[in-house]
DNA sequence: TAGATTGTTAATCGATTAACAATC
DNA sequence: TAGATTGTTAATCGATTAACAATC
């Protein structure tokens, strides 16, 4: 953002204020990252981008991740995702409803769900995402563990069982907006 | 849940486990919401619950809430919201494509960007939800500020510069999907 | 009663912040 | 040079966990 508006430099305290932290946890963490500023010109823009992309992905390589359960959220996701590539792309839809089988939807083939651990295991995808109903969610963990998938993002509301081995990112919109309700009424 | 399967009573360490939590935590949180259980039975289901619903709405009032951005996101989340009812449920819904106004979408009522103001200080309306692209998320951001709201639900990716009592609460899809490719790969 | 669990304090752990010499 | 900022250590802060008397 800030390349686009023509800047080459920033400080510290600049990033701090852009994204609600101090200087002092900006320093902190550009230190994990290994990227060192100056303390004339603070950090080179294009640089510090450089060194953040190679941090989180130092091949630089696109990792595959599917997706379960083609409701609205699952359709707002692949869209969101189509949007706004990242350094994760999601290839494969998968559904229970004959309805959504073999059509390509936001631009992403959708198979029946019992194809996935053939399509899991022999492109080797690592990361899945589950927007199916709270009921189902821990079948479908399940069967992408048992697929090779050690990477989960959960937007059901059900905290899943996983062996210890395998990540798990909970995203849950309604703890979220039930946060908002609450600190709208309380301060 | 619990209660559905026809338990009564529960744990602290019960409920570790499915909340992924350690047993002290439990019985920490269960001190500030105020309820008490007993060494021989742990936690009542009912009560506690009872407890946890009078902690976070005393009131039992639903409060209301808007959203502005109808596109997949915003519907998807308006559907989800509907099939989940909790303490927070949204009334109106803008956007500024002349093609979804005045229409109902998924049982709620969409109006012009520009009604915004009214609506909400009319409604005494606290909570709003922003689904609109990242490069409009500050001027809505302004736009609920100064109609009343106190309390945002940011599902952009730019952080809103807001005045000190208004609460937000991010949550970016991306960055949890980035989160899962990173773990996928670095363990 | 014996055993398990609770509520709560004290101890520990980790994350954030303050501080400052080194640097540009 | 003077002033501002960096990288990093030490100090602080808050959150988590251990521990245990009280309790059922």
């Amino acid at each position: 953002m800030l390349a686009n508006e023509g800047l080459t430099n920033i400080y510290s305290h600049n990033i701090a204020v852009l994204a609600g932290r101090t200087p002092a946890q900006v320093r902190r963490d550009f230190m994990v990252i290994g990227y060192n500023g100056t303390p004339a010109y603070g950090y080179k823009i294009d640089k510090l981008l450089e060194s953040i992309e190679n941090f989180i992905n130092p091949t630089g390589i696109i990792h595959y991740a599917i997706i379960v359960g083609i409701g609205n959220l699952g359709r707002a996701i692949l869209d969101y995702c189509f949007r706004n590539p990242s350094s994760v792309e999601i290839v494969s839809a998968f559904d229970k409803d004959p309805m959504k089988i073999d059509r390509v939807i936001h631009r992403t083939k959708c198979y029946h769900i019992s194809k996935l651990p053939e399509i899991v295991s022999s492109n080797n995808i690592k990361i899945g995402v589950i927007t199916v109903t709270a009921e189902e969610a821990q079948n479908v963990a399940d069967m992408m563990v048992s697929s090779g998938i050690n990477s989960i993002l959960n937007f059901t509301p059900r905290r899943l069982k996983v062996p210890e081995n395998v990540y798990v990112e909970n995203l849950d919109m309604l703890i979220s907006l039930e946060k908002a309700g609450y600190f709208a009424y309380n301060r």
